[in-house]
DNA sequence: TACCATCATACGTATATACGAATAATAGGA
DNA sequence: TCCTATTATTCGTATATACGTATGATGGTA
């Protein structure tokens, strides 16, 4: 967690609070962010860059894919994620932007199953679940 | 509480975030933030119209002078107040304000007490209590 | 009414910020 | 190596924002 006056920069501005509200619920890649919140990929990456510089998120590269959690530790990560959790509600298009990117993902999971990437779909199961701490979330739609 | 994008916008400024961090303690009037934080007055004022307007803050007029306090209600000021509590030590001026501000009430309470204005003294002692639900705090030094 | 204290607002300026369009960098497969 | 997918970065522009200076508004007292 970086400097305090980065952070609550980081969390004034729209596009980034829908970034914010996808990633409280878990990790997500780029590419599905991209999709699901309609943004452009320069925009979106520009946003995640600031993000990350904030201290807020995280990524790993899994092959040519970037998947983004929330960085929220120590105290005020800890505050900030109770903060989020109990305002996002209220915030405009948190609810329809989740509702889409559960979609998206339940379209996903069943195109990776029937079609592609068994073996991408097997790493993420059985792997990389224990590095996802930061998909751990209480918000409920 | 207004608007939660403009919530989140008004505490993305260090100056504002002095203020709130004053008014976590208690109500303050804009002439004894404006000397303890060390603001031009009209910067000052400028930036509590911020604070009223994205409904984070509220005031009250005494004679001349403007009792400002935080308005933090609902569900959302509630979860902020919280988060506030707890980042604000985190905030490099937080704790030099704070104890410029409990000097300088302290040296203008003496003042009151021993030269000017017991009226207004009295006023605020015996007949505002109650109004200033706002004042409680456990933010300790 | 004149004067003073307190606070709000207008004007101008420098800087920050968000975004679109274009381009560059990285990874993976044939 | 070439091509494609994914992502990062650059460039230019419009808008927002923070601040200093000057002025206006409100309240109180002599």
């Amino acid at each position: 967690m970086k400097d305090l006056e980065k952070t609550l920069r980081a969390l004034a501005d729209a596009t980034r609070l829908r970034i914010i509200g996808i990633l409280l619920f878990q990790e997500a890649c780029v590419c599905d962010m991209q999709r699901v919140l309609g943004l452009a990929q320069p925009l979106l990456s520009r946003h995640l860059a600031y993000l990350r510089s904030a201290g807020l998120i995280r990524d790993r590269r899994v092959g040519t894919r970037i998947y983004c959690s929330l960085a929220l530790e120590g105290e005020v990560g800890r505050a900030l994620r109770e903060f989020l959790q109990t305002i996002m509600p209220h915030f405009g298009p948190f609810h329809e932007d989740a509702l889409r990117m559960k979609a998206h993902v339940e379209r996903s999971g069943w195109m990776r199953r029937g079609v592609s990437d068994s073996a991408q779909s097997e790493n993420r199961r059985s792997g990389k679940e224990g590095d996802n701490e930061d998909q751990s979330s209480s918000v409920q739609l």
